[in-house]
DNA sequence: TTAATACAGGATAAATTTGTCTTAAAATAA
DNA sequence: TTATTTTAAGACAAATTTATCCTGTATTAA
């Protein structure tokens, strides 16, 4: 469904915020261990997700990644996903066309819109902070 | 959402599915050609799709690729992805971890079941009938 | 000021997916 | 039977995604 990167991004997020939420600011090395990622390359996706202003850095002693508290309920996974694989799940054909509209759609056009945009509508309304509401209260888990 | 394989493997089959319903056999590059697809690699595919039963092909002279009668209106969609892509669409955890079930989800575990549930039944209930139907009566297409 | 810590970024490598090429095998028709 | 046509299959190559490594830069605390 998301790009291992988009998933990496957004376990981290989650970890990310959980952890703000209690006042405290995670390393690289605590994020990778605590969604069971790879170090090097969760780096990688937290660089583009603090240049997207989804998380914040702060280098040096006591660095680290946070995410302002404001914040936290009102980034929804969409940006996230957004931010690492682009638009290319809401746009794009089912069946690759190059280019597939009502007008002149693929054979299961339509029956792809409406999963499609079940799916935009689910991670457009599930925000940062419920979820990590649900991982603080044990009833989620980010790594298995 | 689908690999590019499993794109291919389906227009290719809805190709082959409208031509047969018409009584003719397709050959391999006709059907690329009418896909827009890469000669050899949809090769490999129909070889795939053919193992599995979802097309039957001849050799040598006027051989080529088709689909019985009767087996037009009970190949489902998901036949056609689970020969290529397997079970991964259904099985697999949305955030990528290695078990998620109701048990000990994920955060995102009930809001992805949700859309997997109506995308594997979307897969399920849609015929190759029904679709190459429309690709004949010039409503679809399966290049652009 | 300096040493230590932690993220940033570029180069590189491994793995997977996508795609090509060549030869073999099967089948038809002359 | 033989030449021709067409799919089958394996080896190979390109592109993309995933992942690593090394050096630089910023920041903090002593």
């Amino acid at each position: 469904m998301f790009s291992k990167a988009c998933e990496y991004a957004i376990r981290a997020t989650l970890h990310i915020a959980q952890e703000s939420l209690k006042g405290r600011r995670v390393g690289l090395k605590e994020i990778a261990e605590a969604i069971d990622s790879p170090v090097a390359f969760t780096a990688k996706i937290l660089q583009i997700l603090s240049r997207n202003n989804i998380v914040q850095s702060l280098k040096g002693p006591t660095g680290g990644f946070e995410i302002e508290h404001g914040q936290i309920a009102h980034t929804k996974l969409s940006q996230i996903v957004f931010a690492i694989d682009g638009d290319k799940i809401y746009q794009g054909c089912g069946l690759g066309l190059s280019k597939c509209d009502a007008e002149k759609p693929c054979p299961v056009h339509f029956q792809f819109v409406a999963i499609r945009d079940e799916m935009q509508r689910m991670l457009e309304e599930t925000s940062v902070l419920e979820l990590a509401e649900g991982l603080e209260q044990g009833l989620t888990f980010l790594k298995r």
